[in-house]
DNA sequence: GGGCGCTCGTGAGACGATTCACGCCATGAC
DNA sequence: GTCATGGCGTGAATCGTCTCACGAGCGCCC
């Protein structure tokens, strides 16, 4: 309880019991090969130094692990710590920790956290990637660290894998559009070096071939560049100076289209909201509450965490992959028909 | 690049590059002392070999800590992600690192993470405490760790602090229903061992009785065990098989107004939810979104989080308090007159 | 050529916990 | 009385990195 100078260590300890810092060990981790009295007196000089395990050296040494970490896009963004706390409940299961990191979209970002990681030797590595380039993180796992890289489906070199199919994603967003007879759409996308962007863009091509029209004359794409309301917003104030209201909106996440929401209403008030279909993107919990519900796409994302978590602790060395489908829940914010 | 047994080590680089361990260790943290020819020598085994630093033993022997951990009460409420925000922000700058963890107001779980970062050796802690006794942090901060208490403004037994002044926080919201004629109001709390919610009503009951009323005739409390959507939802629906809809209620964070307004508008549509005034806390981004804007009692996020990680790296060792001051934004959401 | 200063590189020791081969002692069987 | 057994406790060695006192080699000047 006393301020000391230094931490107390286990020679601190053993010299205050009168014993060899073997038996003291021998307490913490094995405390049925000691005699009671022993024990007893070992104990109490714990509580009196306030002696705190030094995890450093103890893992140092005993080459054990039981970190976790993991680098997501946007801590922001529901999505993402929903699927945190599925990772977490999964790891709590066999006493791992999670250490968490927000790359912010930003590939130098990932990379400084992943080293910093690495250098920490951590079990293993979650990654939402931001970019399409995978080496560094076969780099990594050759180096003998397992990786499972969440949310990106192809092409993944020998990493296994957790997605939901953003394709089917895509399509079912965009032939909802479609069904209800709009033939022309925005979508509010990311840089296609997210996988994420890159795959709902697929699927919205896909929908809109499906029905022998052409992507280029019905989707007009906008690259935003922070994909949240901020960047929605932005958007969308910049279509309504340049040429009215788009009849029908894709974004990318439900973010986004809370943003676009909001510039509509600012501009046209609840009027000109309700005559422009929104479908987002993840079904964040307030997607059911906004002024006009959102309709939006749904991924299972506790699942996803845990699965990701459970592929990282399982003992296999196989390559695996799991893929969730989407689902659509249609709600007001896509009622609008075509202008 | 070639997978390995055990990680490359400065002993193995040395080997390689034909050199002593030392000189390898003045490569990486000075290389301005190392002949060119040398260092390149070393720098191409390092490359060769993978050679990833191992920062557990780095750390054991500088016994140098660039980690901070916090642990705050729920990592899906939008308030601390902010809040996290601010402190990541601030410790970047320092390049320290943040570990988050999330307590969900369970003493043992914030006990457990608690003890996990300190055997860790982070260099302090931040920590939005989930009960009223601070015993144990007192203690840990004896043995010489920072700690910074975030957002519990009394008693602070020779903490550091940042809190904002929540007995103002619950004034403003009381007031502003009283204002609006309400005679009568439900609170939707969480347990009094959380600070924040024991501040809040006192400030209730200061607004209460500023007007030379009785709080116990006013103010009728409901203690909510998860302070997020499906309390405030659950709260909500009981209060309506009761006795009917309350003219007013005042949530202690946003997502439990939201849960309200779901369950309001479940029951009764619109109209219900437009005959009852709601206040919450926090303003969360979507909050002005709702469909029917939230009115919410504001607080400095990110600056807090940011002030408090600047207590904690700060050199200084006295105690520091910060209080912020919370803000009222009206929305539709209080619009509603008494019954 | 002896002394001095400078640049580089060396390698043992320290950080703190864990492990393990070993020793001591008491007990009990023969 | 001897020996085997088993329960307890010991302390040196180990993990990987960094530090620091030291020394080798070289050039330069008087």
């Amino acid at each position: 309880m006393t301020p000391q100078r230094r931490r107390a260590s286990v020679v601190d300890v053993a010299k205050r019991a009168g014993v060899a810092v073997g038996t003291v060990s021998n307490v913490l981790n094995r405390p049925e090969v000691v005699a009671p009295a022993t024990k007893e007196r070992v104990l109490a000089a714990i509580e009196e130094l306030g002696f705190v395990r030094n995890g450093r050296a103890r893992e140092l040494r005993a080459g054990r692990i039981s970190t976790v970490g993991a680098v997501v896009l946007d801590i922001r963004n529901p999505f993402f710590t929903d699927v945190a706390r599925g990772i977490e409940d999964r790891l709590e299961r066999d006493d791992y920790t999670l250490m968490l990191a927000s790359s912010d979209d930003d590939p130098d970002r990932e990379r400084k956290y992943l080293r910093l990681f690495e250098e920490h030797g951590v079990h293993g590595l979650l990654v939402v990637p931001s970019s399409a380039d995978l080496a560094h993180l076969t780099a990594i796992q050759a180096r003998g660290l397992r990786v499972v890289v969440l949310d990106a489906p192809s092409s993944l070199e020998g990493l296994s894998s957790v997605a939901v199919d953003d394709i089917a994603g895509g399509a079912l967003a965009a032939a909802h559009l479609l069904d209800r007879g709009h033939e022309r759409m925005v979508f509010l996308n990311g840089s296609h070096s997210i996988r994420q962007c890159a795959g709902r863009r697929a699927g919205v091509d896909r929908a809109v071939l499906a029905r022998g029209m052409d992507p280029a004359g019905v989707v007009e794409e906008i690259s935003l560049r922070s994909l949240d309301a901020a960047g929605g917003d932005l958007a969308t104030s910049r279509l309504l100076d340049a040429g009215g209201p788009p009849s029908a909106v894709f974004c990318v996440n439900d973010l986004v289209a809370v943003g676009v929401q909001r510039a509509l209403r600012r501009a046209g008030g609840t009027e000109l909201l309700r005559r422009v279909a929104v479908v987002g993107y993840d079904d964040i919990e307030v997607a059911a509450e906004l002024a006009v519900p959102l309709t939006s796409v749904r991924q299972p994302t506790h699942e996803m965490g845990w699965a990701a978590a459970d592929l990282l602790l399982e003992p296999v060395d196989s390559e695996r992959h799991v893929v969730f489908q989407p689902e659509l829940v249609v709600r007001a914010s896509s009622a609008a028909g075509p202008a």
